[in-house]
RNA sequence: GCCUUUGUAGCAGAACGGUAUAUGCAGCUGUCUCAAAAACAGCAGUUUGAAGGUUCGAAUCCUUCCGGAGGCACCA
């Protein structure tokens, strides 16, 4: 009888033993077409649990094939391990950041992602915190400040008094710092180091359309996130000061004619300079008040709109009407001029705000061109101009750009671009993360570190973390002090680290050299490499990562350091691993928080990696959501099983042995040829649902499974046939010391019997191999197809089909009566259409349902329908 | 409020505009067993969220509505 299934065997044996070998190291420098095959790498958190499982397994499935198709392929791995948790864990556990991480390293990578049995070339492994990672993150860092890229600004900025530092615009989420959604972020004014995002929004946006591998969901993201708007700026002259105008960005100026006032936000400085005396009180109180409003009540879209005018007029230039300046803080000091142009008609805000405040409400824009008898909502379509004098009749989108031209020609107005995208602020107060290498020197200012004198060092002995008070290394004396690199006095470094999100910009540029002392990574290596051929990640850095490390890829482009402007060329964006929580009695994402984890050890022990890959590749498509399930994963496991009961009694019984050549499908019986054509139908289908881009492997899976079914069930036949001829589908009972076997007898079948099971075998193994590695690559063995130490059925070639094998000879034609299913009769593939026809007519259901009726049409669809239509 | 996405047996999921259901889980029956488990063999189940429309023919395309998921949100 054939040995149990039993993964523990196997797995570790495997997994040491490719390492050995080296199958799974990239190339520099090969012949083959090569393929960059990425994963998000992790955080270093200390344990990865099965819903972390998911990202690696596709990604790692994608690299597998890509070897098996004859590909160079790089798939290596890393650890964003800078980061605030490492401090925070630190404090708690008094442990230095750097121990905590290095031991969660080792752990993450030995006992979990290797026992996954990823195929990474671990000799490229990056880690951020590591001086020769960082030391090049403050190199290119030095890149971009030479370049005008990292600059120095005072700007309003968010403050997380959570983590004690400030966040970027992306890093706020619902008012709320991203790490902590409870912790609402405050507005501070502070100096801080930003890099120049924004010099790169119009090639940002532009370029989304050529990422045609990307999941459209997350380019309409970072398009909105982008958020280009064009339109014009206009200026209005204050009545009472005429050397002062008032600028309004607008998109609409074509309504213009509408405008029944002006509004500035609170924060704007002219507020102060144009409130009139008698108004000083109330907009002063009207001020203070919105100050004291927390950003989320200010930004409710419920609430009414509140605003008071502020005394003083503007003159609109297009047709002279004077109108009140309001002051309102529905209007935002950081988009656009801090002031909008109010046009009731025209826009649902204004016309709340004007109904609320008594404002008239001019309209200049109907569909038809028809003056309404009132409005009863803004009319914020384009349609006909009217009441805007010798505009009037034009379409409304023709007149956007005469009035802007009209506009500039009268030096009150010009076109304007305006972007929601903002710079992205980098300085972080902590201690655990890549220094800022820069120094500030009395006599010199600002002074970037040499190039000879990196990495700046992060202090480790000594450093004392406890949460309060700034960064430790404002208070270090030995990081502190350093002559100044220009003039040689007494100075100080910057004590800012970087946002970890830089180290995650570039890692997989180190990746394509990444032992490289000389430099960040050398031209030749990331010319080849790059761009990554299949990026897997989840889909929470839509914007955040994958936005930051396509402005990198731009900004080193530019820089001059490789050639690529775009970094990922195919994204998948993998669903979350959900399971149901005891603690909210609901089905929720995986996370140890909520206390619906499940561990990968003990998983691994009891069933195995293989079944752990194939559950969450099967359980649902890649992009969609997948619940965890204990019985679906047994199920998996039992899959497993089949297999290798089947193919071991097949190997034990003489059946099956290494196989290269064609089954001799002549000289197979009805049920031989059909179990073929089976193994040539399942090899195309695999091939095709884990082609590239389309990547569906639970379909592939599933049509394994229908493989290893039929499997059994020929099987079954011919070990029937052997034993005593009784083919009742019914198993047989064990006659006299034989043994209840699963499989015939080698020396009872042919050699084409015994051909096409060593076909079937081989392929299936071959098919499933980049999906459940270990146990085929066990089975690949028994067979007896490694016969020497550097083979392996991972850098063995794709299996082929022949096509003609593929398709049945007979179909089934499904016969209609006005597109209802009348009869469905067996027929030769490929009958010509009137013959397909007149076996519809003559047949008897068809002919009683037409029951003498005319005929009006007939529809034949070749070997599937004919539908009569009376 | 706007945008994207999704709704198919009890559950997870298949299905170029052409027979609604591959595959797994759960369920039921049988073989084996003293019995059970395991294994093996077999069975059953929905008319595709709802209503319209286009079509010879709609799960698939269009419209509206209902439900789920995600994103954006006084961005002028």
């Amino acid at each position: 009888m054939a040995s149990q299934y039993n993964p523990q065997d196997i797995e570790e044996k495997w997994q040491k033993h490719w390492e050995k070998i080296g199958i799974h190291r990239a190339d520099n420098d090969s012949k083959k077409p090569k393929f960059y095959s990425l994963v998000m790498f992790p955080y270093p958190s200390g344990d990865l649990h099965m819903g972390h499982m998911r990202v690696y397994t596709i990604s790692d499935v994608i690299s597998r094939r890509m070897r098996m198709l004859g590909h160079n392929v790089l798939n290596p791995m890393g650890w964003d391990a800078f980061g605030l948790p490492a401090e925070n864990a630190a404090i708690k556990h008094s442990k230095h950041p750097e121990k905590w991480t290095k031991e969660n390293i080792r752990f993450m990578r030995d006992e979990q992602l290797k026992k996954l049995g990823t195929s990474y070339d671990w000799q490229r492994e990056v880690t951020t915190c590591d001086q020769d990672y960082y030391g090049w993150t403050q190199w290119l860092f030095l890149k971009f400040f030479n370049k005008g890229l990292a600059v120095r600004k005072e700007a309003a900025v968010n403050w997380c008094p959570d983590c004690h530092t400030v966040l970027a615009n992306e890093q706020v989420e619902d008012g709320a710092c991203w790490r902590h959604p409870e912790t609402r972020v405050e507005q501070k004014k502070m100096s801080q180091w930003f890099l120049k995002i924004t010099d790169y929004s119009e090639e940002l946006l532009k370029d989304l359309d050529t990422l045609t591998g990307w999941p459209e969901p997350v380019r309409i993201m970072q398009q909105n996130w982008i958020g280009k708007s064009t339109g014009a700026e206009l200026r209005f002259v204050v009545e009472s000061k005429p050397n002062v105008q008032i600028s309004v960005f607008t998109t609409r100026p074509d309504t213009v004619f509408g405008v029944s006032y002006v509004v500035l936000a609170p924060e704007n400085p002219l507020v102060q300079e144009l409130t009139t005396a008698d108004r000083l009180e109330a907009v002063n109180k009207y001020i203070d008040d919105t100050l004291h409003k927390t950003e989320l009540e200010r930004m409710s879209t419920e609430k009414s709109k509140s605003g008071v005018p502020i005394g003083s007029f503007v003159l609109n230039p297009f047709n002279g009407d004077v109108v009140p300046i309001w002051v309102a803080d529905y209007v935002l000091m950081n988009y656009g001029t801090g002031a909008v142009m109010g046009v009731p008609a025209h826009d649902d805000r204004d016309f709340q705000f004007a109904k609320q405040h008594n404002l008239p409400i001019k309209e200049v824009i109907s569909k038809d061109g028809q003056a309404s008898p009132e409005l009863k909502e803004a009319y914020t379509e384009s349609g006909k101009m009217i009441n805007s004098a010798a505009f009037n009749g034009l379409d409304s989108e023709t007149a956007k750009e005469k009035m802007t031209d009209w506009a500039a020609d009268h030096a009150c107005g010009s076109k304007r671009v305006q972007w929601r995208l903002r710079d992205w602020l980098i300085s972080r107060q902590r201690y655990w993360g890549c220094p800022i290498p820069l120094v500030h020197c009395e006599s010199c200012g600002i002074v970037p570190v040499k190039e000879a004198d990196i990495p700046v060092k992060l202090p480790i002995e000594g450093v004392v973390i406890t949460g309060q008070g700034g960064s430790p290394l404002s208070s270090d004396e030995s990081f502190l002090k350093t002559p100044c690199p220009s003039c040689g006095k007494e100075a100080s470094r910057e004590t800012d680290t970087m946002d970890t999100f830089i180290d995650s910009s570039w890692y997989f540029l180190r990746y394509a050299d990444a032992s490289n002392k000389e430099e960040a990574f050398s031209r030749a290596a990331v010319d080849y490499w790059m761009p990554v051929d299949q990026y897997v990640g989840g889909v929470e850095h839509a914007i955040l990562h994958l936005l930051y490390s396509r402005f990198f890829t731009k900004a080193c482009r530019d820089v001059g350091l490789l050639k690529a402007s775009e970094p990922f060329e195919n994204l998948l964006s993998q669903g979350m691993v959900t399971k149901f929580s005891a603690q909210s009695g609901r089905i929720e994402k995986m996370s140890k928080s909520r206390g619906n984890v499940v561990g990968t050890t003990d998983f691994f022990k009891r069933y195995g990696a293989d079944s752990a890959r194939l559950f969450t590749l099967f359980a649902a498509p890649p992009e969609q959501e997948l619940e965890w399930s204990e019985e679906g994963a047994i199920g998996q496991y039992r899959f497993l099983g089949r297999i290798w009961r089947i193919v071991s009694e097949l190997i034990e019984n003489g059946v099956v042995a290494p196989f290269d050549g064609d089954v001799n499908q002549e000289k197979l019986d009805a049920s031989g040829k059909a179990f073929h054509k089976l193994v040539h139908k399942t090899i195309k289908a695999v091939t095709h649902d884990l082609n590239r881009g389309r990547y569906i492997f639970n379909t592939a899976i599933a049509r394994c499974m229908e493989l290893v079914n039929g499997m059994y069930k020929y099987a079954q036949e011919l070990s029937g046939k052997s034993v005593e001829g009784n083919g009742n589908g019914k198993t047989e009972k064990p006659v006299g010391d034989q043994p209840n076997t699963l499989a015939p007898r080698g020396e009872k079948l042919s050699q084409e019997e015994r051909d096409l099971f060593s076909f079937a075998v081989k392929s299936l193994l071959l098919v499933l191999s980049p999906m459940a590695p270990h146990i085929t690559e066990e089975l690949w063995q028994r067979v007896g197809y490694i016969k020497k130490e550097g083979d392996s059925i991972h850098i063995t070639a794709w299996p082929a089909f022949t096509d003609a094998l593929t398709i049945d000879d007979e179909i089934e034609l499904v016969l209609q009566v006005n597109g209802k299913i009348v009869n469905k009769v067996a027929a030769q593939r490929g009958l010509e259409k009137t013959v397909a026809e007149g076996l519809a007519l003559n047949d008897e259901k068809v002919k009683s349902k037409i029951d003498g009726q005319s005929i009006r049409k007939v529809i034949v669809v070749p070997d599937k329908l004919v539908n009569i239509v009376i």
